[in-house]
RNA sequence: GGGACGGUAGCUCAGCUGGUAGAGCAAGGCCCUUUUAAGGCUUUGGUCCUGGGUUCGAGUCCCAGCCGUCCCA
């Protein structure tokens, strides 16, 4: 992918530039159209020829164009909008001089019209042009029209050209923007409110995940960018704002893969008074929702696999999913630790050393167990030793109340009842430091002020966190999560 | 981090066991007043990702690197 300066085709286009230079102004910004041209398809593709012709129509319609064939003294050309595209008709009788010029512009080039509709003689309509006006001239030719950009380096890096050259792309982002939309809605709906946490922590929080540091000048302070905004949105339900959620970018100093972007779009939310099988039926409901208002179908197609949302998802505990994907294991030795690292050497699953039976049972989850998850399932019955921020079950203490939803074999979100229990928060934090210690980059830190919010007493809390970009990817069939970021991260190119 | 595959004209792609770098589209010129991948004639366009190596000779074989895609961890 190298299109140097110096191809003749841009150096023809910028000679053409310098022409329009040399006669005025080269970039007008006095043309205001007043159709789109779908509007104008819609409201005029019934008319026939005749009535187009006893009433005439007079539009004017700006865009890129799309398609140029010259014949001689008539041409036609496609003009595409936000909207989508309509044919223009200019001869050489009706604009002279313009005409002329025209021939020499470009596929690319942004034009102005002004004309009357017709049909053709193969009854498309189409506006004869009567003012025409070059807008903007375009330096670069766009790839072929045919085939148009096959090459995905491209496609993301130069996304401006994938939209203009993709309509199945541009759905993507559309779609994107609607799911966004119901997102907000739903929680509108049920008494939520929105709000903005910070971006910068000066202890990272919330998950187990490496952040990217960052350094304050003025304080001359260490800060991170978040991984999560957990702990911040909980210390509001301690503020006594008891439906809270947060549409926004976490940061996770990570590998790049077709599931993980370093910076991606998490919805979290937190809920008073509610717990986590609460929130169970509130991902059914959401996820149900939005494929009525955006499918119109409960079934949906996810690169080749039908996902059926209509019925109730299945809930299974962690050890169950472990038993039933690998039968030979002793039901009873599932929390010996010694017994699951043989478990992990025998299937070449790497540990730590430090890892407890709860550790290690997640390893061999997700190993053998996730992806096996297509139909929508709740995981649940997290080991505590792995949830240091949930609530633990009343009757087991090994778990807490705590699931992980599962779409297509892959996590799409995490949910449970909150330990709001000041004291067994302040000694699971100084587990995690323990960890962390011992050289577990993932442990969490010591959040002494998040401990002080919850002596103050947060109300029985559940929450979830819900990966926006995965939940784009399973709506719009994308296979990669680089398919629903419009500018997904890449090693720089220059 | 490991593996597989890819990088050739602006775009999409050919290029066999090593032997003068190709097509379609786009672009330039000429013709053409109802086309829609318009058409006809014609011309131009290359750091074959980069750097080494083998060879009389490398787009092709070998090594290293860069960028990307997918799979695995």
């Amino acid at each position: 992918m190298s299109d140097n300066e110096d191809n003749h085709l841009i150096a023809e286009r910028r000679a053409k530039l310098a022409k329009l230079r040399e006669r005025g102004i080269a970039f007008p910004n006095d043309f205001r159209r007043d159709a789109l041209a779908a509007d104008i398809l819609n409201a005029y593709g019934a008319k026939s020829a005749a009535v187009l012709e006893a009433t005439p129509v007079r539009v004017k319609v700006a865009g890129r164009m799309r398609a140029k064939r010259v014949m001689g003294k008539a041409s036609f050309a496609k003009l595409e909008d936000s909207s989508g595209a309509i044919q223009v008709f200019l001869q050489q009788q009706a604009l002279g001089e313009v005409y002329d010029e025209f021939k020499t512009w470009d596929v690319g080039d942004v034009i102005g019209v002004e004309g009357t509709l017709f049909r053709t003689k193969t009854d498309e309509l189409s506006v004869r042009v009567e003012r025409l006006v070059l807008l903007t001239k375009s330096l670069r030719p766009l790839p072929d029209k045919w085939h148009g950009i096959a090459d995905t380096e491209m496609r993301y890096r130069r996304r401006y050209v994938d939209l203009i050259m993709n309509e199945e792309s541009r759905r993507v982002f559309e779609t994107r923007s609607r799911i966004v939309r119901y997102l907000r809605a739903f929680l509108d709906a049920r008494g939520f409110l929105e709000v903005e946490t910070p971006m910068l922590h000066p202890i990272p929080g919330g998950a187990a995940a490496r952040p990217f540091k960052t350094h304050h000048n003025a304080l001359d302070v260490q800060m991170y960018l978040r991984i999560a905004p957990e702990l911040y949105l909980k210390r509001l339900t301690v503020g006594g704002f008891e439906r809270v959620y947060e549409i926004n970018r976490n940061f996770r100093n990570e590998g790049v893969s077709t599931q993980h972007n370093p910076e991606f779009t998490m919805l979290e939310l937190y809920q008073a008074y509610a717990d986590y099988s609460d929130l169970m039926e509130m991902i059914e409901a959401l996820f149900q929702g939005l494929a009525d208002t955006l499918l119109g179908s409960r079934k949906l197609n996810y690169q080749g696999t039908e996902i059926d949302l209509s019925q109730s998802f299945a809930r299974r505990s962690i050890e169950d999913i472990i038993l039933a994907n690998t039968p030979d294991l002793d039901p009873m030795s599932l929390r010996d630790a010694a017994y699951l690292r043989r478990v992990c050497d025998y299937m070449k699953i790497p540990y730590k050393a430090g890892d407890g039976p709860g550790k290690l049972q997640i390893e061999i989850f997700e190993r053998t167990g996730e992806h096996t998850l297509v139909q929508p399932t709740f995981a649940y019955a997290y080991p505590a030793e792995v949830s240091p921020l949930s609530r633990r079950n009343d009757a087991d203490p090994f778990i807490t109340d705590r699931w992980e939803f599962f779409v297509g074999g892959r996590e799409l979100a995490n949910g449970f009842s909150e330990l709001n229990d000041a004291e067994d928060q302040a000694q699971r934090f100084k587990d995690q430091v323990e960890r962390k210690d011992a050289g577990d980059e993932e442990a969490m830190y010591y959040d002494a002020d998040y401990v002080r919010a919850l002596e103050y007493g947060m109300p029985p809390t559940a929450g979830l966190g819900l990966g926006v970009d995965r939940m784009v990817m399973l709506y719009t069939n994308s296979p990669s999560i680089r398919d629903v970021l419009l500018f997904p991260h890449m090693r720089p190119e220059f």
